[in-house]
DNA sequence: TAACATAGAATGAACGTTCGATCTAGAATA
DNA sequence: TATTCTAGATCGAACGTTCATTCTATGTTA
């Protein structure tokens, strides 16, 4: 028998047949364990290179035991990217809960560079982006926690737009979220594909290209007769 | 007996024990048949997802001949790796050999991004970043095409620049060149992520972008007393 | 005929998963 | 308090499957 899929919140909704609250709080305590070691065998072997048996160990239980707590190895997959774009999603709802967001978001930037471009961070997300290019399941959580994410800094950079006396249309700033969404998640690639890519240099380049985009009058003025080829 | 790793400029180098021209022909054409297999493949299933056995029939030939060609799987996934990143350093080099590299650039830019956010593309380029991040071999490939590739845009942007009547010290070069890149590389990401998103305007954003690089007067004139918060 | 191309069965290892047995700690009972 | 009961936690062996890889036999071509 195995634990049905339950909110991440940390504590159980209250249930008719709940003997006693311990019980729940050591449930959650080791379906975190198993996912602290199968993010682990992940970030090294990828989703389909890490098997039960050393997500197991790693974890310091039986291959069996595991079945207690997730129906199977997709759930376990599934388990992992909802708790990382949880955590996101989060950070997000604490970014805009703050006064003065032009400045915070411009901090938390620099902090977000900084961890996103950290080797195993960056490994581990790169490999949920993989399996959304594939897995379908796991492609609707990632594309509901990046909305969530979007329509955050799409409002956060209206806010601070609007409080700069700027004025944008809803396109043009879906425009610049996306902008800087690229930049970010691009840093990650960067830092896998060049190890040598100076973290810090990159944060203060992320700090400049917000500060350039919140700080530009008309953003639309900029040249539009862009050279489009066509597609075949 | 399987096919040693060779060149993949197309046309085997001469070879003492070579017997038939004609057969070297053959021989590339199998490889190639079973590549293009192979990458079919990765992308719907990815590295370690992907089995000889798929690859075979997609080949159109037994599971056990596929090791006539390749030493085992792992070649298999080094020969994709490496036929995908010569295809982006020989366009680099194509690049650097026009005329007015500026607005080749430019030009080249837009398209590039219309074909990196193509799913299938922008999917198998994500494989090959994960499987980078955790497979040493598959790394240093990587990342010895990125230093080219990386060479080859720091060049023209230099080229560029002095062009403009604009001096730039080395380090603002190499910071404007993974910019540029960090943009690229995470627009395949956003294309993943968010597949609502338009191509077309990010083409033409990323042209603005690179125009805005290439025209601004001074790049280290921008604040720099940017606040980075210490790493813990 | 000699060398190579190809298929397909065979092999052993590794995998995800299942399952019955054992352990443990708290509840019930005497 | 001492004993029994019980349900969940945990293990480790076993299962069937699939995998990468090897081997053998049979075409095919020059």
């Amino acid at each position: 028998m195995y634990v049905k899929h339950m909110t991440s919140s940390g504590t159980l909704p209250f249930d008719d047949n709940v003997v006693a609250p311990v019980e729940c709080g050591r449930t959650a305590a080791r379906r975190a364990q198993i996912l602290d070691a199968a993010a682990e065998c992940f970030r090294s072997g990828g989703f389909h290179g890490a098997s039960i048996a050393s997500i197991s160990q790693l974890a310091g239980m039986s291959a069996g035991h595991i079945y207690h707590y997730f129906e199977n190895k997709e759930a376990i997959i599934a388990a992992i990217v909802q708790r990382d774009l949880e955590r996101i999603v989060t950070m997000w709802a604490e970014l805009r809960a703050s006064h003065d967001i032009g400045e915070t978001m411009v901090a938390f930037s620099s902090a977000g560079v900084l961890e996103a471009m950290n080797a195993p961070v960056a490994g581990l997300n790169i490999e949920i982006v993989a399996e959304a290019a594939r897995n379908p399941e796991v492609a609707r959580t990632v594309r509901a926690a990046d909305c969530c994410c979007m329509a955050s800094l799409i409002q956060t950079l209206r806010t601070v737009r609007q409080t700069g006396g700027k004025h944008d249309d809803e396109a043009t700033l879906v425009d610049m979220a996306e902008i800087l969404a690229a930049m970010f998640e691009g840093l990650m690639v960067r830092a896998i594909r060049n190890p040598m890519l100076d973290h810090q240099r990159m944060a203060i380049m992320m700090q400049r290209v917000m500060r350039h985009i919140i700080a530009t009058p008309d953003w639309e003025a900029a040249p539009q007769e862009a050279v489009v080829p066509g597609t075949t």
